[in-house]
DNA sequence: CTCGTCGTTAACCATTTGGTTAAACCAAAC
DNA sequence: GTTTGGTTTAACCAAATGGTTAACGACGAG
């Protein structure tokens, strides 16, 4: 087992933890028994705990910013773009369920805040960048940081809230079906507000 | 000092704790040291510290219950309910903003899930119920759960994201004219949802 | 063959944690 | 004054944690 492969195990196995029992409560210990590696291994590869965090957020977060980007790129027009763009985050999310965990819990409260909030910031500033150009001469309320926040909302709160959905339909909310349907009512609504802001503009 | 100021006092500085640092690495050394008690003190009232946790949220959760029942009191109809449904949770939040913190912080991932979910799910039943009446015949993709899903989320997610929103935008988010603005936007957005029902129906 | 480098291991360590326990304290009732 | 019940305190404890360290093994270059 070469050193990429090792550390690529150790990535693996923090990324499952993190996502099932938060940053804090997994232990190192943790981390090298799933990873079938010895514990000291996690510190000769990425030093402390904190920068084991750091590093599987680096790498979360290029790819997503890979995965937006090239939405970005394939259609022209705001509206296009939108349903690219959110299909995309929203697959993301699917294909990476600990993501969102490890993000909903460290973004608001812990000691993590910063590091959180330093990397969805400049997603933020992209989305704004892009929706202020499109927003212009929107009507009240409805400018950028609103809608921005209003489409990420109703997108990672699906992923948030999964359980209490799966309990409340008797349904997996993660099938296929159940995100396409999602997908589908967060695109009906955001259509309904850009004809609004086309409307009254 | 008697029992029910201790017992105050240990719930207050959980709280505060809780929603600072989270639930795991808020330790009950630093609970007591806040509340100015004897550490020893918070197992003689509560037990665990995972029961103080649960007195904690026993103790919101009642309030919130509380204060959507009252709202739901105030007004007839479907599109006055929704605001001042919108208004009393928004508000709740804002008054309360340990609250959003730690059920955001439990709600998808760690040891208290379950604890979150299981209180977080009669809400979204009670929702269900209301608005399943109100979205009979509604057009795909916008039956109860997905309605309730985005509004739920538009309002949370305010909270949750607000120190990204206090960077994107140098403002305060929780100053209260961006929260009046932030409830104005919400109920735009379910206002052209709920026309957007009506007129398909 | 020797040396240097890298990756790995097993053992170690100081510190910290949630919870326990018995004694002390306090106020009210008798 | 004594007793009782509730509250509080100081000390204690076993277990666990993140990180460290020196030794070992493997491999490639000279």
């Amino acid at each position: 087992m070469d050193a990429t492969q090792t550390r690529e195990r150790i990535l693996g196995a923090a990324d499952a933890l993190f996502g099932e029992l938060g940053f804090d409560v997994t232990t190192t210990r943790d981390i090298a028994e799933r990873s079938g590696v010895n514990k000291a291994l996690i510190h000769y590869h990425f030093g402390t705990k904190d920068d084991l965090l750091e590093a599987l957020l680096e790498g979360y977060y290029a790819k997503l910013g890979e995965a937006l980007t090239a939405a970005l790129g394939r259609r022209k027009g705001l509206a296009a773009q939108v349903e690219e763009v959110l299909d995309a985050y929203a697959d993301f999310l699917a294909e990476h369920r600990s993501f969102t965990r490890i993000v909903q819990r460290e973004v608001a409260s812990g000691r993590h805040v910063e590091r959180v909030v330093q990397r969805t910031l400049p997603m933020f500033q992209l989305g704004m960048t892009w929706l202020d150009e499109a927003l212009t001469g929107a009507p009240r309320d409805f400018d950028a940081v609103q809608v921005l926040t209003t489409v990420y909302g109703m997108v990672v709160t699906w992923f948030t809230y999964g359980e209490v959905l799966r309990q409340l339909s008797g349904k997996d909310p993660f099938a296929p079906a159940a995100l396409a349907a999602r997908k589908r009512h967060v695109k009906k609504v955001v259509s309904l507000l850009l004809a609004e802001v086309e409307g009254r503009r």
